[in-house]
DNA sequence: TGTGAAACTTGCCAGTGACAAGATTGCGCG
DNA sequence: CGCGCAATCTTGTCACTGGCAAGTTTCACA
């Protein structure tokens, strides 16, 4: 949408994003600097600046691409809740840059316009998931159940990635969070 | 143990400790201010670094501090693990600046012994609160549960602080949580 | 071709964390 | 009683950062 073309550098947003996940990889995204990020690229400190108008503006297009990444990512797996959630914490490993910078809106401008259409996706493929589930069985409250078996992956996801679950789960993310998250279809 | 008697400022560590939480509370963990502190405390730029070597330390004894606190309000609902998984979201709400910087090692010396010695208590006091409770009914994995409980219980309340949730889970914390993780006893 | 706008650069300022060296204060020990 | 000494705190400095302003280069399009 905000389709920059290629001038003096060649790509230079998107040349910027990479670099900024990649940073984000190393230091996180408090730390991340976008003089470091210039250099990585090539170009003077004060270029990032015209693109993204400051750090928050472009960790919110980092945020709006992770947002819309996820969408994509539970779409894949909507019928199947168990499977939904395995993805989700997958998705928060294998792209932990953009998982990181997502939920921490303190760093970015979380009213921005297509970030938050972004996340409005990827929400109702969460809720689609668990309502498909539920349809045959009981009658459940969705609402409830959707933001329970969020809690768990995320909360799963969270703690991996902070390094705190202790060495027992072993180094495998997807069988060790199945394992925990079946704990709520029983 | 690293008991700082008070000398010219009065109690400078404590002082500093407190001023720590209040601007985390306000700025978050990462663009917290080691001069920021010291002018909140009315002491040189330079004071800071006394007592805590840099800013990692600093973070690091109030994560320690934090785990401390977590490990003794755990404990005291022991017996009744939905009450706990409630105790812990109550204890992100109401001490957001420590649950915040506990759950972020890439700020504070991870390698702390007084820090994981809490770390040690609290994890401790979780499990046996999963323990106590499945000890009555079918053969459980205690591994596994308390590690879902953990997770239902974390993700709500790091959902619940990064803002992410609907407007619709109301503005209680302490009832929002109670209805999620009953979703686990069912 | 040339003009206007987009992309990028250079230069600057205030603020930060870390370090070094010095000043001050109070405790312990003779 | 007082003196040395270590703990506490200050002053000064450096490299780095984000953000702003003003200038320069390059491209699109008429």
């Amino acid at each position: 949408m905000t389709g920059t073309r290629a001038y003096h550098h060649g790509d230079l947003r998107r040349a910027l994003l990479a670099a900024a996940l990649e940073a984000v990889g190393e230091v996180g995204p408090a730390a991340l600097s976008l003089r470091d990020l210039a250099r990585r690229a090539g170009v003077s400190h004060a270029a990032p600046a015209h693109h993204f108008g400051d750090k928050a503006g472009l960790l919110t297009a980092i945020a709006a691409q992770g947002f819309d990444l996820l969408a994509q990512t539970l779409t894949e797996a909507d019928d199947d809740l168990l499977e939904a959630g395995v993805a989700y914490v997958d998705f928060a490993v294998t792209h932990r840059a953009y998982f990181e910078v997502m939920f921490r809106p303190e760093l970015y401008r979380a009213d921005d316009a297509e970030l938050n259409a972004a996340r409005g996706r990827a929400g109702a493929a969460l809720r689609s998931g668990v309502a498909a589930l539920s349809s045959g069985g009981a009658p459940a409250d969705t609402d409830r159940d959707s933001l329970a078996a969020w809690s768990i992956a995320h909360g799963f996801a969270t703690l991996w990635l902070a390094g705190a679950l202790p060495d027992r789960v072993g180094d495998d993310p997807r069988e060790a969070a199945r394992a925990v998250l079946r704990r709520l279809s029983t």
